[in-house]
DNA sequence: ATTGGTCCTCAACCCGGGTTGAAGTCAAGG
DNA sequence: CCTTGACTTCAACCCGGGTTGAGGACCAAT
């Protein structure tokens, strides 16, 4: 007797914390298969929720959308872990980049949020050799507090 | 006998490391000003070098392009100390969020390039109760070395 | 007079990860 | 029968910080 209901997209968004727009998003990029439909309507099993919560992990660690296709297939082919160690070495070294940076520009901003300079020009924190910062790190600092 | 020679945009170019092309899109959005020009093309004295090495401080300690066209402004009122104090203020505790996080990244990715797990199914590293990382952060990783 | 080099403008494109909206389909309930 | 609600597709839009390309203009030297 197994229980093996099938859930529709809505079901499925509101037990995995996803938009329906993204899982389609997702399987229109191949990150998740294209599920069986009855009446036009997709219908997934409870599998599904289980890979969104990984989809949802491995996003949170910094992968893209193709690193993940590319993990959950070695996955499913039984071999996640020589992929994993790759994606992970790479990544930890972006990772280590830029918490270093990061920690520049916390300097410079402490400092900055302790400056009495009046016009730019007179301000050394501003000067050529001021090197402070990471052609990285700033573009996540510049997006909006996500709703 | 003042040796004011101007530049033309590919001499400002040259001598500040932007691409022209950048530097008439921040004249487009405002954040520098209008030079003088003659038979169509732009003139520039030689303040314009400092301004863009200060623009170039500023980017690379997170401001965008909106903020540093203000704090340009405040600078050219004779008052940016109160200006800078508050928007370094605020990126500061971003940073801080983008460190604190990033640390959390790390320890995760550590332990995957040392994981022997051959399915996601099986590794923990996945399961729902691994809040790694930042809505934010990630977004950092994700774009390419930039050449 | 032609080549070459810089410059001009304006519109379109790039990156990732989606969201939004219009227009249409489908089943159940009143 | 008709409405309601959830679903479908597809194209267009969003964010920032620019780059790229087409089509002209203008000056200098060969």
């Amino acid at each position: 007797m197994d229980e093996e209901k099938s859930l529709s997209i809505g079901e499925l968004a509101e037990s995995t914390g996803f938009a329906a727009s993204a899982i389609r998003y997702y399987e229109s990029v191949g990150v998740l298969p294209e599920p069986s439909r009855s009446s036009g309507q997709r219908k997934y099993d409870q599998e599904m929720v289980e890979r969104l919560g990984m989809l949802d992990a491995a996003q949170r660690a910094g992968f893209t959308l193709d690193e993940i296709t590319t993990l959950f297939r070695s996955s499913d082919e039984g071999r996640v872990s020589v992929e994993l160690r790759g994606l992970a070495t790479e990544r930890l070294e972006a990772v280590r980049q830029l918490i270093e940076r990061a920690g520049r520009m916390k300097v410079w901003l402490e400092q900055a949020s302790d400056c009495g300079c009046q016009t730019m020009e007179e301000c050394s924190l501003f000067s050529e050799d001021a090197p402070v910062g990471d052609p990285v790190a700033l573009k996540v600092l510049n997006r909006k507090p996500e709703n």
